[in-house]
Parts: C-alpha cells; structure tokens; sequence
DNA sequence: CTGGTTTTTACACCGTTTTGACACCGCCAT
DNA sequence: ATGGCGGTGTCAAAACGGTGTAAAAACCAG
C-alpha cells in the first residue's frame, strides 16, 4: 500500500479550494487524488484506497454525511471533514458517523496539516490491514462498496435490515457475535431485548442466501449464544504460531 | 480496562469550567477525575489510568504542551486539549506532540462530547487489536475469540454451559479449581452446592474431548477437591513427592 | 392506494439443562 | 475380610427454554 507518499483523497466540489489543496498537500509530500463529486469521491476510495480522505460537507450530488455512513460501512480510512458551517449539530452527526475530525471554514493550511498528521497517526498505530471491500466464502460474495450480494453469480437482493445485519456478520467473519450485539449493532442500543428480531432476520437470509436452508452452510447457528458467519478455511485451520498471544496493544 | 464506565481526567485550573465539566460529563456517564495543576494532572493520570483526558492549556505550573510531551512519554491515552486562544501555531504545536484533537474556548458541551466519543472510538480499535487468544494443550484446542474448540483438527461442539466451564478451566489452566469455584463462575454464586452439575458436565467434556473418556489425559479430577486442566509441559513431571509410581491403567 | 418492508404474534420442534436413580471405587472402622 | 460411607462416574427421563417456521398486522415510501 502506502510506503512511502501516503495518498490523500480530496472530495471537493468548488475547484478553486480544491486545486489549492491539491498544489498545498502536494507540496507537503502527499500523493493527492481527487473528486468533485460524492458519488465520484466513494469510487476513487474504493478505487485507490487512500490513507485518508478529506471530505466537503457541501457537495452537489449528495449529503457528505452520507458519504462519511457509506465509507465506514466498508473502510476505517480517517475521514477529515470540512465544512462552511459552523453549526454545533453538524459537527456532532459527522463525528458521530465516524469522521475523525471537523474543520470549518476558513481554516489554516497548518492546521488541517497538524490534524491530518493526528488522523494518520492514529491510523497507523491502529492498522489492522485496511477492510477488505469484498468478502467472499464459497459461492457467498458480498462487495461493501456497492452494496451488492452474489451468490454463484447471481445478485441477490436484500432488503436495508437485512443488508445491515450480514455486513455485521462479514466485518466479524468467523466470531461469535451475541444476540445482543447484533442487535445494539442493527436495530441499536434500544432494542437489545428483542431477540425475535434476530431469528426473523437470519432465517429470511439463510432463505435468500443458503442452498439449503434447513442446513446452512455459511449463516451457523450457536445454539445459547448467538450466531457466526463461517469463513472459508474452517476446520483446517492452523495455529497461529505459539500457544498463547495476548491481545497486542 | 474501562469495563462499563469509563474514566475522564479533566485537568483545568479554573474552577468554574471545572464543575461545569464535571457535572456535565458525569452526567453523561462518565468516571470524573479532577486535577487543578499540571503536576496534580500527571500523577492522576498515572494513578488512575483514565480512559482519556481533557486538558486545559492554560495551567498555572506548568504550560499545558509540556503536559502533552510528559504525558506521550508513557501512555497514547486520549488527550483532547481545551484552550482560550486560537492561535494556529499553538493548535499545530500541540497536535505534533502528540495531542489527539483541540477545541478553543467557547466551545459547545455537545461539540466536545463527540470528540471525546471520536477519540474513544480511536483508542478502542487500536486496543481491540486481531489478538487471537487461542490455548492449547496436547491435541485440545480452545479459541477464545471465536468461540470454537477443536480436538485435532476436528472441531467439537460444546453447549454453551460446557463451553463455559472449559473456559475457567483454560483461564486457570494448571490450577486446581474447587467445587465451589467453578459453581460460581459457571451457574452463579447461587447454585455452590449443586456439586453434581459439575460432575454431570465434566463427563459430557471428557466424553466430547478425550480420546478415552474413562482415562482423562486433560480433565484430571482432584479427588475431595475438584478439577484441574492439565497444561502442556507437565506430563513429563511425575508426582513430584513420591519417587515410585504407580503402574498406569 | 400499492408493493415492499418491518414488526408482531403464534406455535411446533429440538437441543440443552436439570433432576433422579444407581453403580463404582477407595477408605475406614468394625 | 466385610460392610458402610462419602465422593465420584454413569445413564437417561423429564422439564425447560431457545430456535425455526409461518403468516398476519402494522408501517412506510412512491
């Protein structure tokens, strides 16, 4: 990925600004890339896979903060918004969606460069292999970045709750994730309780997604517990390398 | 770490601002550590390990950057800095040594509550780090994280009541764990008499485990005590108090 | 209004947990 | 030795609760 000039995404729809970034990140020793529109801005992330994406709230096509939910269902790439407005509820939703930082207008070119080097900071220390935008398990494929399903290769359509809990299962491939956590995960923090949810949900996927249903080879049940999405190299499965790892910090 | 509620160290010498934030921020669930000094701040952040830390830079002692600096050099625990001027040099100097966001007097309660959520979620993932925790002993392997046990290269389904008791058993593998023990961890401090559940599912372990069920090479019973996991470089050692031993059955 | 989606409700089924009964073994006192 | 005794292992029936299934009702956006 990025060895040396690590790439930065800028999506921005006034070219003035945007050609000044481009000339004052450039000169900083970035590798630019950029988009002048949202839908424009997701393709190059998912395309060039920068190490970090600086974002226009003010954009033609679509609301940046839905730019900033699309690329966290797939990416943890940091996310550093600018915005003309200075409303405090702005900067809570983007934050709160997984943006890294906010920035309003007019801002320094030092400061955005110092907050750019904080966001990479934490991306490095934090780099656990930037996410997979296509997770595949035998004839299973789920593409994050276009929201797409296929099994064999035929696209399967699936509803907006349904899409949601098997992106939660993807991004956790191979765990045991609770009913709870699904549920904090898919329906929110509210609805823990409501277990029933969950079993609705899985057997109408295992309906849409499993050749048998009634003996799923990918959506596993564990029973008392939860459920798990089984990855492709299960039971030969080797050890890691020594006994015991603690988790790294 | 932080289990339910996590910990905030707020470091401010004014104490007007103080309250207002400790009010606030307890009010939001948050543990709240006060320190009205720099030098306070650091042996509190020390002694407390908080989860993160809000940090004024305007202290009497000592300038708020070299708090950054001290605190950088032992710990990647949050910081968001809180400061009166607005300055670019100031924002860029504090950010470079190693300060995770910063907000200018007068700023928004809800502003600052979703950076500290920003910041939360940064240290979060890097702290989660993919450690796989995996025990092994002989040809038995439990992986923790997964929720997925294996005999060989055979994986072994486990009801959620044996799979509990294994993992107190791996959590103290070597250790002999009373009756009265494993009751508590695996039915609750209620249930300490019902010594028969332990023996009941102690068989339905071996049965799925061990090679030999009548002959346990890892689930070794420790007669008018309890149980104990056999660990790995201990079948060498014979009893150690008597030198002759008994013919194996 | 309509079609698709989500939420509820109801029920049959099956695995798990609990419970009870009994065989076994080693030890001790008779 | 022998018989009792406490701790242990074995087995399986019964009670329990989680899970899968289906479909109706409520909801919502075009």
């Amino acid at each position: 990925m990025s060895a040396q000039e690590p790439t930065v995404l800028v999506i921005e729809d006034e070219a003035p600004i945007r050609h000044f970034l481009r000339t004052t990140l450039s000169g900083q020793g970035f590798q630019v890339a950029e988009a002048s529109t949202a839908e424009d801005g997701l393709a190059q992330a998912a395309a060039r896979n920068p190490d970090i994406i600086v974002l226009d709230l003010g954009l033609p096509d679509l609301d940046g903060i839905e730019v900033t939910r699309r690329l966290r269902e797939w990416t943890a790439i940091p996310i550093i918004v600018l915005s003309a407005r200075n409303q405090e509820q702005d900067k809570v939703a983007a934050l709160d969606l997984g943006a890294d930082d906010y920035l309003t207008k007019p801002f320094g070119v030092k400061e955005l460069m110092a907050r750019m080097r904080a966001a990479l900071r934490h991306a490095a220390r934090s780099d656990a292999g930037p996410g997979e935008a296509v997770f595949t398990t035998g004839e299973l494929r789920v593409d994050l970045v276009r929201r797409q399903v296929f099994v064999g290769d035929q696209e399967v359509h699936l509803t907006p709750i349904e899409y949601k809990l098997l992106t939660v299962l993807v991004r956790n491939a191979g765990k045991v994730l609770t009913h709870r956590q699904l549920l904090k995960d898919v329906w929110g923090p509210l609805h823990v309780d409501e277990a029933h949810y969950v079993r609705v949900y899985m057997r109408q996927l295992r309906a849409k997604l499993e050749a048998n249903p009634a003996h799923p080879r990918y959506l596993i049940t564990e029973i008392g517990v939860g459920y798990r999405l089984r990855t492709e190299d299960e039971d030969k499965e080797q050890r890691p390398s020594s006994p015991i790892q603690k988790p790294s910090r």
